[in-house]
DNA sequence: ATAAGGCCGTGCATTAAGTCACGGCCGGAT
DNA sequence: ATCCGGCCGTGACTTAATGCACGGCCTTAT
């Protein structure tokens, strides 16, 4: 089925998922994958379609969002290289609950179900593997139901921003970095509209917490933007 | 470890994420679980407790609720008879995510992270009926973000109503059951407030969508309340 | 250059939901 | 029976967030 399993099987050994994994499983899994190389705006599937495998980011972006049948959309998870998706409804038969969407080119590897479950019966290990990695999602899933439900727009901002920030110490410091994505995404992403999610920046940079620059943000005083009260 | 095997593999066998499984797996299963017998109100485990396996409800109800600082709390999960909890963070060999509250005198079998790990080790089918679950709780998880970010109030509890409706033809057919919980409970399970789903109920009540009394709720008109608009 | 289109910020009006306060009701314990 | 305490309903008010409208700006292609 692929063009060239080798190069399969090198972008496979280097996703989180597949890592640890021995040169024959990979091997096993690189034949039931298929390279898929989709430009910016492409639809890599859409809600309701038949799922039969699981997808991960070799290289590119790509947007999980909820769709409503007006045409309002809630995207629910920016997959970056190393990510995946789609494992859950792999399987459960279902179809896809969410539509996938490339934001930046990408390369996205297919893994078959078949390949999938075969290596499960192969292999106790990859199966705990696959029960880490469903955890795990499980696990930012409830994060994120907290945020929805327990915190206000600007705290989930505020959450978003200091995402990798080590809790380091007292000390004024500095941090400076690119949004990934346009930030009308991010709000999505945030569950805030675009006028809101821009307001909300303006007053943390207004109160001097952090400095906005196009996509550039530079927190200025992360313990300070940290103990951020309403 | 148990007190009586045997009666914790009949209750294991009853639960759907271990039916199929031939005597000897349960078997095995069973002597890695503890039976625990608890009165509502009990506290099982703490947000930020050591996770060492997971749970099931044999019969009684279970609360899983986050918790914050302040006091304030967001149901998540009403668990059950025949329901379980906690095996993403047992799989994580994280701390616990939520605080779990027996509601109803309850019975919840307590099956250790080293029972659950060697069967995987043991039998591939089981391992994918633990991937199953994962992904079933995963999917209701992305069902209840939706719920959250894309609906209003009303619809979350109209929703809520029918989630049990068989989606049938036209003709007005009528419903009648009880909350298995308090409306307090309820309401924070769908995200409101006691007085907004308060509200909601005597707003759907008054549009003679349903009639509510005390804990009974009777669907007047199947077809009309799930057609509802806000 | 310049045109065209997507993305973004902001003022104003509106609304969905939350908060506070109070009072009634119901069910379990004495 | 009667008392008590948890649970629930409701009115008045506040607030966080949305929606709409418009205008600027910064790409990207011609």
């Amino acid at each position: 089925m692929p063009a060239s399993p080798i190069s399969a099987s090198d972008f496979l050994r280097n996703l989180p998922i597949f890592r640890e994994l021995d040169p024959a499983q990979l091997e096993r899994l690189a034949a039931g994958t298929r390279e898929v190389r989709a430009p910016a705006g492409t639809i890599l599937f859409r809600r309701g379609d038949l799922a039969t495998g699981m997808h991960a980011v070799a290289y590119g972006q790509v947007k999980l969002a909820l769709t409503t049948p007006d045409g309002g959309e809630k995207v629910v998870e920016i997959v970056g290289p190393g990510g995946s998706f789609g494992e859950a409804v792999m399987f459960l038969e279902k179809p896809y609950y969410v539509t996938a969407e490339v934001l930046a080119d990408a390369l996205v590897l297919y893994v078959s179900r078949a390949a999938i479950f075969a290596e499960i019966d192969e292999s106790p290990q990859f199966a705990r593997r696959m029960l880490a990695g469903l955890s795990m999602r499980l696990h930012r899933l409830i994060g994120d139901v907290e945020a929805l439900s327990l915190k206000s727009g600007t705290e989930r901002v505020v959450g978003y921003l200091l995402r990798d920030c080590p809790d380091s110490g007292p000390g004024a410091q500095t941090i400076e970095f690119r949004l990934p994505v346009a930030k009308g995404v991010l709000a999505s992403r945030l569950n805030l509209t675009r006028e809101h999610f821009s307001r909300i920046l303006h007053d943390l940079a207004s109160a001097g917490l952090i400095r906005v620059v196009g996509r550039s943000i530079r927190i200025i005083d992360v313990p300070r933007l940290r103990a951020w009260r309403p």
